[in-house]
DNA sequence: CCTAGATATCGGCGAACGTCGATACGTTGT
DNA sequence: ACAACGTATCGACGTTCGCCGATATCTAGG
């Protein structure tokens, strides 16, 4: 069994946005974990080439040479993206295999909505 | 005149979502910058502060309480929201009013926005 | 001018971050 | 058993961050 970091997918519990009302500093601190893990343009630009797979999903060996960095560092921020709960993983041999968690990006993208949804 | 701390918004040029294709590194950083913006609980919190005004509006000076830090600190966090191009700042006599930048925060909430919009 | 209030800046502190080389772990195949 | 490969962890480094007290700057009113 691969010993996991911590517990994946807090998952933001709020239903709504930021901008509806103001929120708590538990709230508030879920929100911001989920942030953080995007605030870095070497893990957008994993998850951007993870979520570009035809298949949906790639081998993290796969994404060493298109980040130009180097192997602990991208195995590193996986890991951020995944105890984020923005990817998921899978392991087959010796290869892990990570997608993207459509829901724990929606989650962070409805707290950014409007507080009118439409005019 | 205020000195002005940088230049504010910056915008993402980009008109779609990281989860489309690969973005390219100049994009990526700029991204992680708005949403680097994001990533403190504090800032999470003036900006529902902020957007839960019914003016649309608020003093700084109305700010430093709810948020329970100090005014240095408060007045530290709004630079980088200000410099983040995600709210707006309006001097009036001696003090200083702020509204959110929806524009800003729908580019943000457009990059996370699935490959495909609907079924 | 001087005072009072609002805001920004400065300087410093401890903590967290991004990065990498070296290394350990786990799996595959010989 | 061994070698090769993919992956994770460790240790260290320089940088950035969040925070505050002290202080400077600006404005309004006596």
């Amino acid at each position: 069994m691969v010993p996991m970091p911590k517990k994946p997918l807090p998952v933001v519990d709020e239903c709504c946005s930021v901008l509806v009302e103001p929120i708590d500093e538990d709230t508030a601190t879920e929100l911001a974990k989920g942030f953080h893990a995007l605030a870095d343009p070497a893990r957008l630009r994993l998850l951007s080439l993870i979520a570009a797979q035809p298949a949906g999903e790639v081998c993290a060996c796969d994404l060493v040479e298109p980040l130009g960095k180097s192997q602990p560092t991208v195995s590193h921020h996986l890991k951020v993206l995944y105890e984020a709960g923005l990817v998921d993983r899978d392991k087959r041999g010796s290869w892990i295999w990570y997608r993207v968690v459509p829901d724990r990006l929606d989650a962070l993208r409805a707290a950014l909505a409007p507080a009118l949804p439409v005019g």
